[in-house]
DNA sequence: ATGGCTTATTGTATAAGA
């Protein structure tokens, strides 16, 4: 059994103590963390490996920042899209565990003006030349993390609300499906197909009270690792009480 | 329509998040 996670952590010193209680509680074998919102050298290793992971990551100050902690051994560890595009934000990282290629991704959130949406869909287009460049769609492969897009208004709290809402634009859907059509399939849908479940509630306000949430936290999977998904869930009880983090663990589980 | 709250900053108001 492999159990692989993701948790936009909204920086890993503000939330060192509960993600080092829940890796105790909750033994993923692969736990990928976005906005660590840390310099290389301030991440908190000694305590995570002292939990019993080893961590490759790519930090920066104050902003994003992505990190993917492990039980067994990581390598093969590639950083950046590193396609010549000048781009000093730390989003992405890969490595390999075992036969099966992990990545912990922070797609840019996009809002804020145009320049940063386009920022956002120019991402998401660069993400995919990356997997054809770099990656086989018919090996084991999970791309973990903080997509930032609702893909379907099911993923959504109240879509009448939310339309033409950065997280939930066409456009940003499209530039998302781009990226599965690689090769992908949503696990957490492989899995339930309802609408109300979500992972991230904003802080302001009665959002979690009131479970005003979108679905933008995501584990997708190549065929040859979905095939063996057993189930997806969202620990919705990571968001509760004090100095939460906005987003929940998702964890995937696989034979 | 706006903002609510949280994090980080060679801070004390601002930027960004989503």
């Amino acid at each position: 059994m492999l159990k692989i996670a993701t948790w936009n952590v909204n920086s890993i010193r503000a939330r060192h103590d509960r993600v080092v209680a829940w890796l105790a509680a909750e033994q993923p074998d692969v736990l990928c963390m976005q906005e660590i919102k840390v310099e290389d050298a301030g991440f908190p290793r000694d305590s995570i490996e002292a939990a019993g992971y080893q961590c490759v990551l790519v930090g920066q100050r104050t902003y994003n920042g992505v990190a993917i902690a492990s039980k067994l051994p990581l390598t093969d560890v590639t950083i950046g899209l590193d396609d010549g595009v000048d781009d000093d934000e730390k989003r992405f990282i890969i490595a390999s565990v075992g036969d099966v290629r992990v990545a912990s991704i922070y797609v840019p959130n996009g809002g804020g003006g145009a320049e940063r949406f386009e920022y956002k869909l120019e991402w998401l287009a660069r993400l995919r030349r990356w997997l054809d460049t770099h990656a086989d769609p018919s090996k084991p492969l999970a791309l973990c993390g903080d997509f930032n897009v609702a893909p379907e208004d099911r993923d959504i709290h109240d879509p009448k609300k939310w339309e033409g809402a950065v997280l939930c634009t066409p456009e940003e859907r499209a530039a998302l499906a781009n990226v599965r059509a690689w090769g992908f399939e949503d696990v957490f849908r492989k899995h339930h197909s309802e609408p109300g479940f979500f992972s991230w509630w904003d802080y302001r306000g009665v959002s979690f009270f009131k479970d005003q949430g979108l679905r933008i936290d995501h584990v997708w999977a190549t065929p040859a690792l979905a095939s063996r998904s057993t189930d997806c869930t969202i620990d919705r009880a990571a968001r509760k009480g004090q100095n939460a983090s906005d987003h929940a663990p998702v964890t995937a589980t696989f034979a």
